[in-house]
DNA sequence: AAATAAGTTTAGGCAAACCTAAAAAATATA
DNA sequence: TATATTTTTTAGGTTTGCCTAAACTTATTT
């Protein structure tokens, strides 16, 4: 399995939620920054491995083998993450890029005594579930902000945006796992809000409503 | 910088304490566990990209640019191995293979927080030298245990040999960093030596002496 | 239903890093 | 010194993963 192949897995994983009768390779390739005439080839590799079913212009979907492969590239992805964070002291912002080198080392050991290390966590940094080593994900409850109404609480548990410039923004306004939110009024024309936060008050655009993720 | 340049870089500096004059293609091949074409080929790329002193036929050597960055990845890879014994109760032998892996992860950050989460360790689980962000090393005094004659007392600081073989050997005798050995007999046809260690008597062949280092 | 647009695949190339086999240079030996 | 041996390099090939441009499907308009 090489690190391209996993990250193939892994994005097939991500997208395949949004795209249940197959992923396009267009949306593929934008995913992984490169060109459609790239991920046909690939997939057609993973498909002749059996990893993942391609019809031909119908696009691509995991298969149960290639379901696990890419959960353990999660949980792998996700255990380094929390290393990162909670022993190293990197802020939301700066986890993913190293996370994304450290997911493909490969030593079943290794991931067993990184996870026994950090006290066998259940969630990542942003909130999202660590698969086990079976492949099992907790499921989570969780809405996006723009869904709720003016007078819900809900408290952060996620963020769907995982991009630098938007967990900057995040640090900046001081909104991180835990945070309790109250929307204040939804600006009809542009579905921006106005939310409470540690008592104060702040505008939030639709982009960041829908980017972030409460339990209530 | 590739994985395959930096492995190439790190060979180098580990072989031209031994070869003064010039690395042979045939050694480093040896070494890589490669072949002597696909040497040659590798390091005119090096000499081209200003890393290393290549002349046909007389061997390759590393210049400043080129052993810093040898310095850098061997930093990277001593702190990681560290990681792996003092965090995740890795066994001497089971350190390398991944510690190999680790030590291409590109990130300032993470060395420079790795090295702070260690309490800025100095030497590796090996016993040796940890070079510091300018590529500078501590020269440690040492000498191998077939060097002393009966009667000397020496404390393991380091292995020459770290095939997991050999680690594994070390492992079951209790031999390990700080041990202290002292030398009872020395046989004369074969040059092994009956050691004293915790007070059990241990036979030691040539073989294992030349490669355990003491201080004195 | 035909024409156009959008998305997908095929074909042909490129760079990195490896390989084997043949040629060339350096070294050792008679 | 001439010959044989060993070492090194060159030449040509392979695989992986990417690319662009052209050909082909599928979807959308008119």
């Amino acid at each position: 399995m090489t690190f391209s192949e996993e990250n193939y897995l892994k994005s097939i994983y991500s997208l395949q939620k949004d795209s249940p009768k197959g992923v396009s390779t267009t949306i593929l390739a934008q995913y992984l920054e490169s060109k459609p005439a790239s991920v046909t080839e690939m997939i057609k590799k993973l498909d002749e491995k059996g990893l993942v079913l391609y019809q031909p212009y119908q696009g691509v979907l995991l298969n149960k083998n290639g379901e696990l492969v890419a959960l353990k590239v999660i949980r792998k992805h996700r255990l380094w993450e929390t290393f990162l964070a909670k022993k190293l002291d990197f802020s939301w912002d700066e986890i993913h890029d190293v996370a994304e080198q450290l997911e493909h080392i490969k030593s079943d050991k290794l991931i067993k005594e990184l996870d026994r290390f950090l006290g066998f966590p259940t969630h990542d940094p942003h909130g999202d579930p660590i698969p086990d080593e079976q492949g099992n994900v907790i499921k989570v409850e969780k809405k996006q902000v723009s869904q709720l109404v003016p007078g819900d609480t809900g408290t952060c548990v996620g963020v769907n945006d995982t991009s630098s410039s938007f967990l900057q923004f995040l640090d900046q306004q001081q909104i991180k796992l835990g945070t309790v939110i109250e929307i204040m009024h939804l600006q009809d024309f542009d579905k921006s809000m106005t939310v409470r936060i540690d008592g104060r008050e702040l505008l939030l655009s639709q982009i960041a409503t829908e980017n972030i993720y409460v339990k209530f």
